[in-house]
DNA sequence: AAAAGATTTCAGTAATTATTGAAAGTTCCG
DNA sequence: CGGAACTTTCAATAATTACTGAAATCTTTT
């Protein structure tokens, strides 16, 4: 396989699993491009690279960056910004986890602590205990996975490694 | 909050979570439903809830039921089928871990590996040294998620929920 | 075997989500 | 300031994805 298939067939597979993943086609794809570009592209190449419109480049280029995932470059005496990729995926993984812990997760353990005041009614007893029982475990599974995503934020890979491999080997 | 309030939103809730994890609105509405159901649930029943449509209650019952998230009950001397959730939440966590591992995680690592046959071609030494070496990080990256994955599938709950403890207290 | 009860399929349509491209906004420099 | 270089915004449109409903199929009962 040459080079540059290797790279078209990349960004293609990683854009796939983006969408399979509520990040959408075209983020995941620049992200691909830059984690294999030899150096920092800017928006005109990234528009050529993957045949897009520059309103689209440039949107999801400013979500990469929000998420973390993608740096601004400037390069001395040139006006034009450059994009580079995270290429540690350690800390890729991690900015994602915790971008996700942070717009999905937390919202719904909100979401979940408002539910345990239901009203008592001496008609519906059994049901009300059923749906305390459900939504509790739901709330305290996802409290743990919270917490787990909150320590694997803070930790450095290190620590990750070491953990994962002891899970994995156990 | 009255109780059936409660469950609407919880049911909202859940639905707003599988867009945001590429499963589709009413498939994570129905579990929901039926995971605050007092009882397994025909699909006339499914339908009237969530006001959707035969063939749309059809569809996302057997997609359920595909991913092990919810079972076919039949009551003796009926002929309709019921429906009921699995309530156990770390069953359903493995279960979508195991789904997901085996229809996203695999495929990539499988297409990842293929890219590591690349060409050497003199002129671009470089480029294919550093295509190698991202593609080796997220390949083995993928891989011990795959592993963890897998462990967690085979595992029962207590092991899981005391090395869950563990990693989040260490 | 035919009618009734129940489930599944799928073409057409609706709803949602992503993309374009041109206009507006910035920033930098003479 | 004025204008060139570049970036951002967003209404219109395209592409994708989900849903409906009626017809087809399958299953049970008489």
């Amino acid at each position: 396989m040459k080079i540059d298939e290797a790279k078209a067939k990349f960004i293609q597979s990683w854009g796939a699993l983006g969408t399979q993943w509520g990040i959408n086609r075209t983020m995941a794809q620049i992200h691909a491009l830059l984690l294999v570009a030899i150096e920092p592209m800017t928006t005109e190449q990234v528009m050529e690279a993957l045949s897009i419109s520059r309103g689209n480049a440039n949107m999801n280029l400013r979500a990469l960056i929000d998420w973390q995932l993608v740096e601004r470059i400037h390069k001395l005496g040139e006006r034009k910004e450059y994009f580079e990729a995270e290429k540690d995926i350690w800390k890729v993984a991690t900015r994602i986890a915790g971008e996700r812990r942070k717009r999905e997760l937390q919202p719904v353990i909100e979401t979940l602590s408002t539910l345990r005041e239901v009203e008592k009614d001496a008609d519906r007893k059994a049901e009300i205990k059923e749906f305390r029982k459900v939504t509790k475990d739901v709330q305290q599974f996802a409290e743990k996975v919270d917490q787990m995503l909150d320590k694997v934020n803070k930790a450095d890979e290190h620590w990750f490694l070491g953990t994962l491999l002891k899970v994995v080997r156990s």
